[in-house]
DNA sequence: TCTCTAGTCTTGACTCATTCAAGATAACCT
DNA sequence: AGGTTATCTTGAATGAGTCAAGACTAGAGA
């Protein structure tokens, strides 16, 4: 028991089996945080050789189901993930390009925040989503008008 | 200049044209709060007769990009539409059924909330979405072992 | 170490929300 | 009223994610 951190480890803590599929994508995925189901499947095929995209799926949904990663799905974005569990964190996505950064959160445990009223529901989770626009594309917007068209929502009118 | 939320005006302000299919898609939205594209469409329907997917589609684009409705999408679920706009109220979401309540938002202009850094984003918005479950289903939960499965995450393990 | 078996992975087809494209229609300006 | 252009209809396409059946293999017991 001297590696608490040992992917193998924590695998089996989850009552999961060890295989290597697991273990890549698992390790895909904390090389790529916030990345989609293709590129974590790029990634982990890249070390395996050959993966399929059903198994992709699979893993990850015993991952997110085991806490071993977490499933983030900011509007109008495909389903992605990251390995950074456990301390509740929050994140900072870009209007433009959506790019998105991890925001420490100032309470860490769950629910950071209480609902102003609870309708009766059992609250276990405050997902906080602050939305903007990143420095890069604030960059780009400064210098030329409109480089290209913001996705769906559009930019905070002056 | 009587009736300034009168729906023919509102379309108008934004530089939208005013056609029946725009009225109804806004009434149907005022009155199924968190209403899924298909159930708007349903709605539309019933007083219009026939009213095509792409048009629905493409009225709650222009209706959102106008900030006449607010389209809201929490992970694992498909857009669904509120007319309750300008008030920057948060949402609720039950785990097991997927119901949807609005909570007020204590601050109620955008951002709500300051993020711990910024990494030099231009934050406009705050999205908060507080995870749980409804009475209802906490009910059933109590009374049975396990009702239906959650359909992705499960409950929060005592 | 060998064998068995339930849990995993592969393959391939499928669902369904959403989008694209082209032509018909109708709202608004003059 | 007439022309312009946004909007709507129709029909097909995209793409993330799921379902299903069979092959495979990690891990437990002999």
């Amino acid at each position: 028991m001297s590696t608490q951190a040992d992917p193998a480890h924590l695998l089996r803590q989850a009552g999961l089996r060890v295989t290597r599929p697991r273990l890549e994508v698992l390790a895909a995925v904390h090389r790529h945080p916030h990345a989609v189901t293709d590129e974590i499947c790029a990634a982990a095929r890249e070390r395996l050789g050959t993966l399929s995209h059903q198994a992709v799926y699979d893993v990850l949904r015993a991952l997110a189901d085991a806490k071993l990663v977490r499933r983030i799905q900011p509007s109008g974005s495909v389903a992605r993930y990251e390995a950074r569990v456990g301390d509740n964190h929050h994140h900072l996505v870009c209007r433009v390009c959506g790019g998105i950064e991890d925001v420490d959160c100032a309470v860490g445990e769950r629910p950071c925040l209480t609902a102003s009223e609870d309708h009766g529901y059992l609250i276990d989770e405050a997902e906080v989503v602050f939305w903007g626009v990143c420095p890069g594309c604030l960059a780009l917007d400064s210098a030329s008008a409109v480089p290209w068209a913001p996705p769906a929502t559009t930019h905070p009118s002056p």
